[in-house]
RNA sequence: GCGCCUGUAGCUCAGGGGAUAGAGCAACGGAUUCCUAAUCCGUGUGCCGCAGGUUCGAUUCCUGCCAGGCGCACCA
């Protein structure tokens, strides 16, 4: 498609006084491909010739030069319509697809660039819930989406794994815990307890000033206290391994926020050096009233660190660590201020890095009643979610695929899928209303939908005779095949944008159109039937649609069923 | 009160300042001697929250208002 696109700019840049790059920019993809592959809209120099936009239109058709590119370039009404020529344009997109395989797509735009992108980051002791679904699945997608643009990519788990939670924890434990359920059922139990806490709390104030007491123990290195820390951690590492596992969920690093304790007091020195912090109420902060924002506390009364010094603290070791040219935070939108906070500290201390820090808000898994709450115990856990998806997936597969081997692993894989998709298919910014009925639909547009459009090409490729076999691109010239040819050129443009907008839900929406042209495709197309030509050729293309969905998929981190 | 985000079909949502605003779900009707019917084809629905502004052109950008969500000092 790139090619196309710069042989338009290279055509009307000599008739039109604009520069390439405005050009290319202005460059649009019409509505319907009736009306073409690009128009050129020609207001802008309607008004520097002053001149009526159709006019200018029409006479650019006229003086344009001839180019093998395109079979027509027509006027049509303010907009001068380019149309590819099609057997070059499916001849070299097919080609490419091919030759490439799993590159297809990939770009080089990054290389020798390195992004850290701290996702998932689960608070230990606490079950993975739906809620973190979203930072792990969309953090996960922007990895490999800045992969294939050459990137060398960092994914950090900024494991929850200190805090005055801990206090709370160990407080709840030595007060009510029970060796064997946690042996037995880790996190779960530790859940119950948190839970426990909370609601006694309520009643008795004590039990908050003792939990607060036993974490400052704990930052202090407290014998007692760090053993039970480190029993928790490894208990629920392993279990978000699992889960993690089930998702197909890799990083490079697992360092949480405890890895930077030691480091926390060197972090506040530093900003004191810098003339920053000042003590409010008992409390040291950064007062940040110059920039509109409500102070940034370093420091609570008795002495304790926070939240926003250990991310102050990690970002400035990440920056000497990896020397990033960006950083991504995959983080709810609920705390954009907090990184707001954070971001600007940086900038006071004089780091000119910190504008390529980045907070990737999305918005909030909820309840009908409300915002779902570890407190209150109010979570619906993923592992459930999971289950439940692969089940039911089991199900259908039962009935309508009995004979299939390995339905354990298809059923997870198109349940998973589907999970995945749901949360990955729409802007990452709204809030999801949890619904098990929506979760558990698998009709329209979800993941499978498109994996079984890919499974329906595995099957017919396994059914050709004498297949790879030369082939005739030039060939796919009908609508249907053009439809399917023009999304499949447009793959690594849509790639690039969803990367720069940190938005993996294009890549869903277009993964579902691909499928969607490659199903009326089918319907319409006979590929095995059709005479030895055509049907290489059909043949060609639908393993091209094959692997580009295999390519979406993988960047959204789905699995891809050949048979299902 | 201040700040950030969201408002598009009955529901859930797509929509790169541009041409006639689109999907899925739900409803109804059709398609399988043929490559997997988890599919396809058809039927209709919109003061694009409201009011201004910028622009040749606004669902898209700006301002104000309304509604909902989230946040605003010792949780993360």
């Amino acid at each position: 498609m790139q090619m196309f696109r710069e042989e338009v700019v290279r055509l009307l840049s000599d008739l039109v006084q604009l520069d390439k790059q405005e050009l290319a920019m202005d460059l649009e993809t019409p509505p319907s491909s009736e009306m073409g592959d690009f128009a050129f809209p020609c207001f802008k120099l309607a008004k520097k010739r002053r001149q009526n936009p159709a006019a200018i239109a029409a006479d650019l058709v006229n003086t344009l030069p001839c180019s093998n590119y395109f079979e027509k370039i027509e006027a049509k009404g303010p907009y001068v319509n380019f149309f590819c020529n099609r057997e070059l344009l499916a001849n070299t997109t097919i080609k490419n697809i091919l030759t490439q395989g799993k590159a297809y797509g990939q770009q080089t735009l990054g290389k020798g660039k390195t992004i850290v992108i701290d996702f998932s980051a689960p608070n230990i002791a606490k079950p993975f819930g739906v809620g973190h679904l979203r930072s792990t699945v969309i953090g996960n997608s922007l990895y490999r989406l800045y992969q294939a643009l050459g990137y060398n990519c960092v994914g950090i788990n900024h494991l929850g794994d200190w805090g005055t939670q801990f206090g709370k924890l160990i407080v709840a434990y030595m007060q009510w815990g029970d060796e064997r359920k946690l042996e037995k059922q880790p996190i779960t139990y530790l859940y119950e307890l948190y839970v426990r806490f909370h609601s006694e709390a309520e009643k008795d104030p004590r039990l908050d000033e003792e939990a607060r007491a036993w974490f400052k123990k704990l930052e202090d290195g407290d014998a007692e206290a760090r053993a039970l820390w480190q029993r928790f951690r490894d208990l629920s590492l392993t279990e978000f391994k699992r889960i993690y596992n089930l998702l197909g969920v890799e990083f490079d690093s697992y360092q949480g926020e405890s890895f930077y304790n030691e480091m926390l007091d060197g972090t506040v020195d530093l900003i004191e050096a810098k003339g920053l912090a000042s003590i409010s109420e008992g409390a040291l902060i950064v007062d940040l009233s110059e920039e509109n924002l409500p102070p940034c506390l370093l420091r609570k009364q008795d002495g304790a660190t926070l939240y926003a010094t250990r991310d102050l603290c990690a970002a400035i070791y990440r920056q000497q660590h990896y020397n990033f040219t960006k950083m991504l935070y995959v983080v709810g939108a609920d705390q954009a201020l907090h990184f707001q906070q954070v971001f600007t500290v940086l900038q006071k201390m004089g780091y000119e890095w910190a504008e390529n820090c980045v907070h990737v808000p999305f918005g909030l898994i909820r309840y009908k009643d409300g915002k779902m709450s570890t407190r209150r115990g109010t979570l619906v856990f993923l592992e459930d979610v999971l289950t439940k998806a692969t089940e039911l997936a089991k199900e259908i597969i039962q009935e309508k695929n009995p004979g299939l081997a390995n339905k354990e692993h298809v059923a997870r894989q198109v349940g998973i899928g589907a999970v995945i998709f749901g949360d990955l298919s729409n802007d990452r910014i709204k809030n999801i209303e949890f619904d098990w009925d929506k979760v558990l639909d698998f009709t329209g547009e979800t993941a499978p939908y498109v994996q079984y459009a890919h499974a329906r090409i595995c099957s017919i490729l396994r059914k050709a005779e004498s297949w790879p076999a030369p082939y005739d691109a030039t060939l796919l010239t009908n609508a249907e095949e053009q439809n399917v040819v023009r999304l499949l050129a447009r793959f690594s443009d849509v790639i690039f944008r969803a990367a720069q907008t940190y938005k993996p839900s294009l890549i869903a929406r277009y993964v579902l159109d691909v499928a969607a042209a490659f199903n009326s495709f089918y319907h319409q197309c006979p590929v095995l039937q059709a005479e030895e030509a055509s049907r290489n050729a059909r043949l060609a293309l639908i393993d091209a649609v094959r692997q580009v969905l295999v390519n979406g998929l993988y960047l959204l981190g789905i699995s891809a069923p050949e048979e299902m």
